[in-house]
DNA sequence: GTCAATGATCGTGTATACAAGAATTGAAAT
DNA sequence: ATTTCAATTCTTGTATACACGATCATTGAC
């Protein structure tokens, strides 16, 4: 349990939250929080302001919290959004990369490319992940940074969607070779753009991502 | 007062520290902020962690809030990361543009043009906000709206101080049309490309800034 | 039988009380 | 004089109690 309890309700509900436990449109009771988790209200009700925060969750004026539903197409401009700041990251890498970021990143990469062959999907995922975080702290733009990992937070579900679709995961592997070829080439406009297309979800993976919901 | 005293006391502290009445670094206290609102340490708390998920408190464990001291590297970084959303919004807007945002845009803009022209800065600073609103809104992208909404308000006051920069206004204006050409002749790369370059703060605007934020 | 009004019930919003950790101050020892 | 340790005080974290608005059900009228 982290040091105060509203932190860790947060990551607790947001778990919860997340494996769909709490589905979308769920009403979230204060008191039958409080007592599942052992606390009284006052904790859970910082959670849930946090996690309104974040934007899981909306809180009615009392009329309680509910999970939001994003609906396909919020999901996708959410992608889109999170597919133009991992672009920007990208590009910086590109420019600015020193040895650290280098070694991170090949290290992530090669993780990847086991998993992969591995047809691993949950590894892979797993990976994926540390992949991109090493592309956000090689921007060195600690600010850019927080807010591509809070989106990628929030996207996680659907990106695990995503993986289970077919060859996605050897083509998710080649894409990522164009990105670190880019990047440690210095080339910065390249690096954006093969992140802007890795990431977003156009054309058929927007159907993709539509079918997997609906099957969930 | 709002709805509940918790988001009233949310703007009233945000206030406070966009005014800089709460200076960077300054520690927030519970009890004294309560008695001055008249309020109890609840909503306080309350309003308090969501200064926290905006980012302009930190909240450590047992040792209370402080205002953030963002630096001018930091304040960079978010601008730069502005850009690139804001260029999103452009991009979107030239490819989606409706008769009515179109209206929208074109209303702010004549605005920002009086207020240019009168050498208003206050009134350029509010209809500025307007215009890049109208963008935002004819993105349609309701996610991109309110992420570039969001970090707008955060940047606001940096806004304000580099409005004071000598030829500032005039500039800013003439960038504003050649985005609202290029928008409404769909060439979305353009306005992205203007945008990002209109909203950022590369070379000289940089030191700009910082000397501004020196002489508050 | 349907709809509206009114009262009961439930849940959120706020205040207050209590617990526990952190900061501070003072004294003692080196 | 300085440093360290301990005790006190101050502030945050959590629980509980109370108030008020919203929802729901029941009853009455049309």
């Amino acid at each position: 349990m982290s040091e105060n309890a509203g932190r860790w309700l947060r990551d607790e509900i947001e778990n919860a939250i997340l494996s769909n436990e709490f589905g979308p449109g769920e009403r979230l009771d204060e008191m039958v929080l409080a007592s599942r988790f052992g606390v009284s209200r006052t904790p859970v009700r910082e959670a849930l302001m946090q996690l309104n925060a974040i934007g899981l969750i909306e809180i009615r004026p009392r009329r309680g919290a509910v999970v939001i539903d994003p609906g396909p197409h919020r999901i996708y401009e959410m992608f889109e959004v999170m597919a133009e700041l991992e672009g920007l990251a990208g590009s910086l890498a590109a420019r600015r990369l020193d040895e650290p970021s280098r070694q991170a990143i090949t290290a992530a990469h090669k993780r990847c490319e086991h998993s992969a062959e591995a047809g691993d999907s949950d590894a892979y995922y797993y990976d994926n992940e540390e992949f991109h975080k090493a592309i956000y702290a090689a921007s060195r733009s600690e600010f850019l940074e927080e807010q591509c990992t809070q989106l990628h937070r929030r996207l996680r579900p659907y990106r695990r969607l995503q993986l289970r679709v077919r060859n996605r995961l050897s083509t998710s592997f080649l894409e990522h070779c164009g990105i670190v070829d880019a990047i440690f080439a210095g080339d910065g406009e390249e690096a954006r753009r093969l992140l802007r297309s890795h990431v977003g979800i156009q054309g058929e993976r927007f159907s993709d991502l539509v079918a997997s919901m609906a099957t969930r």
